[in-house]
DNA sequence: ATGAAAGCGCTAACAT
DNA sequence: ATGTTAGCGCTTTCAT
């Protein structure tokens, strides 16, 4: 691999021309900057981008912080974050962070490097310590699904308020009175958004929640399989549930059938986030679809209008993306009994 | 951020004793590390990695370019690599190559770049000339599930064809005679070892492969929908199949209930992955379960050797990791009919 | 329009 | 044990 002073001296300038001619990034005679794209050309010549970042302070990289939690999302959300940085002519250094690994100390180390010209960082959690050392970071960052309390930081988000409004909403509609719900876990801004969307339902429909009826969980299928058995164990069970998400929801599903229970009839179930897997079930879930792709998008798209001065990377930015409700049968609605899936 | 310059005026003495003392690189009177040492901490000072980089020609940063197709083993695949570089202390860059974009121009990019000091890559399909490309990288270079054609390069791989060899041999234990196949893209490196597998089972056991029952499918449940579809409207019709993955095995098990068929009393199927969904289909999918997390994690452990130079990155190295049976009710095999998924 | 030269922040060979 | 200095490959300012 050549360097700029070969491609200089095979062009008879100076490098600085080379370098002008390369970036347009000043006057070069157009016929000698011909001969140099050329030259650059013949010899399959690029600049090192790491000699570039070190003079330029820049790295068109960004770095990407992930919970291990994201799992049925993790392949949307890099894809929609992947495919914008690419269209930015960015790329992207990823971390997930394990057990083990310290969220704060990754993003510090990412911020601090030089390594990244701003970050994009999912936690909804708030993974210890992080809120306390955003401020440390020197450079662009945007907060996705940010923790409660972070309003200070640029942000974008999924409104998960008006989702498990809709939906609640829908349920009560349907005539339901003893809704129950199966929350996502303690402290995680996701799963309280979405019981306090569904507890608003109820208040705008005057119905009452039964607080006996609000079973908690952690987002695992695992857990929506307990919880819906605790619910049905109950003497007054629940004619339809909430299951904070289609995890929960495919749990739940698993515990009708070793109950023997039949979904809607015996009782609705609705989830959250519109998996793949929610079309599957039978009858198909009624659920609330959220926009992750274009989510990660987004964040990127303004995470590089920080990094380029269009924005002003001080002033906190907060935008939330509107959910759909997707209706299944699920919840009691009618569905033409035999659908091809496909 | 400070720089080794200041960190040395504040010391007393020159950046070359404060990268030697930070690095444990040469010789420092321990008085004189521990003095350094405390003044880089209490002004948190961490050497520039870009600098750095620039200097040693290396970034402690790997590259990992991943086809669009793999969706449910995204995360997976992903996850064993972060996991592993971050315990190689390496980061990762990652790109999904979409349509759009040639994936042997993001390798050469990659390689040229000096962004990254290897590359791990999986493109089972061989994507567009990728193989003629692979020789121009001068980077150490691993493959993840290879195509045909690349032995001349390093590569870890699933066994598939031991995979397809045992899963369908297990369907001709159970006394199958005319087991169908639906099988995954034309020209995939995973598809056509899984279908050798399929006929090298049919050898050894003296059963006759039957073409008819052998039908083209493209991985998604879609194509599993019809090629189930297909067989069953057979006049010869299958008493098993064998899809070619479980997205497809999913499918079949829609048209299966769209027919009206029981699995495995009508026909049997099983599939191939072993991912998360398959657990929940009723019967439970048999299926091959692949070590997906271990494919990414020797990957990069090899990778960081190659880089190292531990071992010689022009010698190529092939491993092949062994696949296991994953044994549900939908070949036949009894199950204890009501069992509690968690 | 072009070139010379000063960085960018670090490592490592060489000198003391 | 410590310091001096020459890169690493590029961008950019300042001369010309």
């Amino acid at each position: 691999m050549l360097n700029i002073h070969e491609i200089a001296a095979k062009a008879g300038v100076s490098i600085a021309t080379v370098s002008r001619a390369l970036n347009y990034s000043g006057p070069v005679k157009e016929e000698t900057r011909q001969r140099i794209l050329q030259i650059a050309q013949e010899y399959d010549y690029k600049p090192n981008p790491i000699a570039r970042s070190l003079s330029t302070q820049h790295t068109d990289t960004i770095g990407l912080i992930l919970p291990e939690m994201v799992d049925e999302f993790f392949m949307d959300i890099i894809r929609g974050i992947d495919e914008e940085a690419y269209r930015g002519k960015h790329y992207v250094l990823v971390s997930s962070f394990h057990t083990q690994r310290n969220i704060a100390e990754t993003l510090l180390e990412f911020m601090s490097s030089g390594r990244v010209d701003g970050v994009i960082i999912m936690a909804p959690e708030g993974q210890k310590g992080l809120i306390d050392n955003l401020h440390r970071s020197k450079r662009p960052l945007v907060l996705l699904n940010p923790p409660a309390g972070a309003d200070a930081y640029t942000w974008f988000k999924i409104n998960n308020h008006q989702g498990a409004y809709a939906i609640t909403d829908h349920l009560l509609g349907h005539g339901y009175r003893r809704v129950g719900m199966i929350t996502g876990p303690h402290r995680n801004s996701d799963a309280e958004e979405r019981a306090s969307g569904f507890r608003e339902a109820h208040r705008h429909r005057g119905v009452p929640v039964s607080e006996a009826l609000i079973i908690p969980g952690d987002f695992s299928a695992r857990s929506g399989y307990y919880g819906f058995m605790r619910l049905m164990s109950l003497l007054e069970k629940p004619d339809a549930v909430f299951a904070a998400n289609d995890m929960m929801a495919v749990g739940a599903y698993q515990a009708a059938r070793s109950l023997n229970l039949h979904i809607p009839q015996d009782v609705a179930l609705v989830g959250f986030d519109d998996i793949f897997l929610s079309q599957l079930l039978t009858p198909r879930l009624t659920t609330v679809h959220v926009p992750i792709v274009e989510l990660g998008s987004k964040a990127v798209r303004y995470l590089i209008r920080m990094i380029k001065g269009e924005v002003d990377p001080h002033l906190p930015y907060h935008e939330e993306l509107a959910t759909g409700l997707v209706i299944g049968g699920s919840c009691g609605c009618e569905m033409s009994s035999v659908v091809a899936p496909f």
